[in-house]
Parts: C-alpha cells; structure tokens; sequence
DNA sequence: GACTTGACTTGACGCCGTCAAGATCTTTGG
DNA sequence: CCAAAGATCTTGACGGCGTCAAGTCAAGTC
C-alpha cells in the first residue's frame, strides 16, 4: 500500500500551493484585502502552515514578486528569439510585458510594492536586475542598430515607465472606452501603436 | 468666552484632519500598513470617528483620490497658463503629473487602487475623467499645432502611461542608479528629455 | 425648557498576523 | 531495527484591526 499520510499529513509542495491560492486571492480581492489565512484555507492548511515556509505574510508576498520578475525575465528573453528585425524585436519586448501584466495580474500587483515585500532579499534584487537588464540590452541594440546617439538612461526609462503605466492604468483605460462606446481595444496591437511613436522618436531625424 | 467646547469635543474639522493623518500613514508605513484606528489616533479621536464622516475605510481612501485627482487636475491646469509654445506647455504639463508623484505620494498611492476605493463614487468619476480630459485636450491642440495625424487615444495612452509608470518605478530607478553609483536625477530635467522623445515621435516626419 | 439632530465615544464582535507549544510523519545514526 | 532528530503541520493564544450597535454629549429648534 502506498503511503496516503504524504499526501495528506505532508502536502506535496506547500510552497507552490500557497503561491497558487495567493494569486488567487489577489485576482479574486485585490492585493487590498489580501489574507494570509484565507490563502492557508484555500490550499487546505492551517492557518500557521504559511509561517513554516515564508515567514511572514512579507515573505510570501516576496516569494511571488520572485517570481513574477523570473517570468518576466524569461518572457523578454523569448519574445526576443528568432526576431532579426531591431524594431520587430522592440514591439515583441513591449507585448511581452504588458501581456504579463495582463495574464499574471496578481504578480504586478506585488512586484513594485516596497512597502509589502522585502526589499532587501537577494533573490529579489537578483532577478529585477536582469530583467531591467534585458531592456536596456534592447535599448542598446536599438541604439547601435538605428545609428542613433540617445541615452540609454533616458530611453529604458520611457519605455519602461510607458509598459509599467500602461499595465497599471489599463483598467482605467478600458472604463473610459466604455464610457465613450469604443469597441474594446486589443492590447497587442496597441502596444505596436506606442512603441512605434517611441521608435520615431528614437530614430535619428 | 469663546466656545472652548466646539474645539475639543467637536472637531473643528475633522474629515481634513483625518485625510491629513491618512496622507501621513501612508507616507510613512505605506499603504499595505495603513491602518484606520492608527488615523483616528493621529487624529486624536476615538476608533470609530471617522466612520461617522466616511462611514468605513474604503470612503476615506476614496476622499483622499478624490483629493488627489483634484490636485492633479489643478496642477495640469496652472502648469500651462501663460506657456504659449504647444512643446513648453506639453513639457510643462508632464513635469506637473510627475511633481505631484513625488509631492503626494499618499494620493498617488490610492489614486488607481480600485480594490481600495469607491469606484462606483460619482465625484471621483467626474473629477478623474476631468484630469484625463485635459490631457486629452493638449494632445489635441499638439496634434493640430504639429500639423500632425496621430490617433489621439494612442497619443493620450502613450503619454498617460509614461507619466503614471515613472512615479510608480522612481523608487526602483533611484536604487539602479545609486547601485551604478550616478549621481541623483533631477526629475524635471528627466522629464524635460523624456518629452522631448515623445514629441519626436508625434511630430511628423 | 423639552426635543431633535449631529458629533463623537464606548464596548463588543469576528477576522487578522504572529508567536509558542504540541502533534505527527520522515529521516538518520547506531 | 529502533530510537533520536528533524521537518512539517496543527492548535491555541495574544493583541490589533474594521465595523456595527448603543450610549453620551453639545447645540440648535420650537
């Protein structure tokens, strides 16, 4: 007979089961009414079981911005593949971050959040460096691809800003095209819109 | 003798007082620590004070958007009085959106936190849309004194979201910044050269 | 001067995060 | 093979939290 006490007393991969109820919470709430003991009742454990393997509610909340940051780290990293054309490869960045920020809600939510996760923790800091250095890459690329001279400071912190406020503001944006009737907006086409007003200001004139 | 009374029992007022102390919670503990019975404290009232003038938490996170988008739109209006040249009136604007980021940080904060606040609440509807509104209206003056054809829901989503992603990652850039050892950024010199990118990008070729 | 109204307090409730202690299963060392 | 050690999870307790109901107090109204 195999051993059901594993699969019942010791739950198979905790960890992960919290992180999935987490998400699922912040999806279903909003990061505002997050509960760590609702998130325990959900994966089927008490509600000190969390403790053990975070910490602290911080600690989870970490744990979810680690990983938000490694799928989007991974997903620039993708979309870049097999893309030749520069500016091709431009729209495919942007569409890969918003449409993380679409498809994985709960992980934006948390990840620029200093006040709820631990700041400190090298994983963390690990991880949002390589992605931010992804971007910049790009922008390098960019820059020596078009002949053009911008700073490369100046230009990942447009392009930057633009796809993180557009992921936070996309929920306003829609109200207000409902509001005025439009028909609803299909993201990656409007991300291929905006990045390419950014690479005509990029270009050298 | 003057009423000494109405000042200690009846507040002179205390729905001010008690956005004033939420603003400094939030600044100081961050909107995850925010705490009402910590506001009526700072207020110096009992627990349940304020549910009396913004009947739960939710409405005084409401009130301090309202006051937010308030400030916003006020500060986007007075920001171009008397700057006739479309480019400096655009510039002017963006540094107006940003200093208020780094100004009131509290508002800021709430502002598009729709799992805080009263979404369905009618003044913050019209005030919010009043600030997109005049926005919206520069892009338009921009594209008719460019001589340009852009999409002004493109144009007014790029922009937008540039400004809105820049106050929400400041924390992050300054950290990459100082771990390269740059010296710190001045905002508006920062916003002054980002413009300048957009307004390559909507200018026509 | 009784009565109503608005402003605030007090007390209670259940939920929350966290800590300490205990229970249960797994692994290890002899 | 079995006991000790350790990892995993539970139970119970604590204070703080948001909110509701009831009460207290000042001010205006007739």
């Amino acid at each position: 007979m195999v051993s059901v006490t594993s699969a019942t007393y010791h739950h198979g991969d905790l960890p992960n089961a919290l992180r999935r109820a987490a998400e699922e919470v912040i999806i279903e709430k909003g990061l505002g009414a997050f509960s760590l003991r609702e998130v325990a009742r959900r994966a089927g454990v008490s509600h000190a079981a969390p403790a053990h393997h975070f910490g602290d509610m911080r600690g989870l909340l970490t744990s979810l911005a680690i990983e938000g940051f490694t799928h989007l780290e991974a997903s620039m990293h993708e979309a870049q593949l097999g893309v030749d054309d520069i500016e091709e490869r431009f729209v495919a960045m942007g569409q890969a971050y918003v449409r993380l920020g679409m498809e994985r809600p709960a992980h934006c939510a948390v990840m620029f959040r200093h006040d709820m996760i631990d700041d400190g923790d090298e994983e963390l800091d690990l991880i949002s460096y390589q992605a931010f250095q992804r971007l910049e890459d790009l922008m390098i690329d960019l820059r020596d691809e078009l002949g053009a001279d911008f700073d490369i400071g100046d230009a990942t912190a447009l392009c930057w800003s633009s796809m993180q406020g557009l992921v936070q503001l996309w929920p306003s944006m829609q109200k207000i095209g409902e509001v005025r009737g439009y028909r609803s907006i299909d993201v990656d086409e409007l991300i291929r819109r905006l990045t390419a007003f950014m690479l005509d200001g990029l270009r050298p004139r």
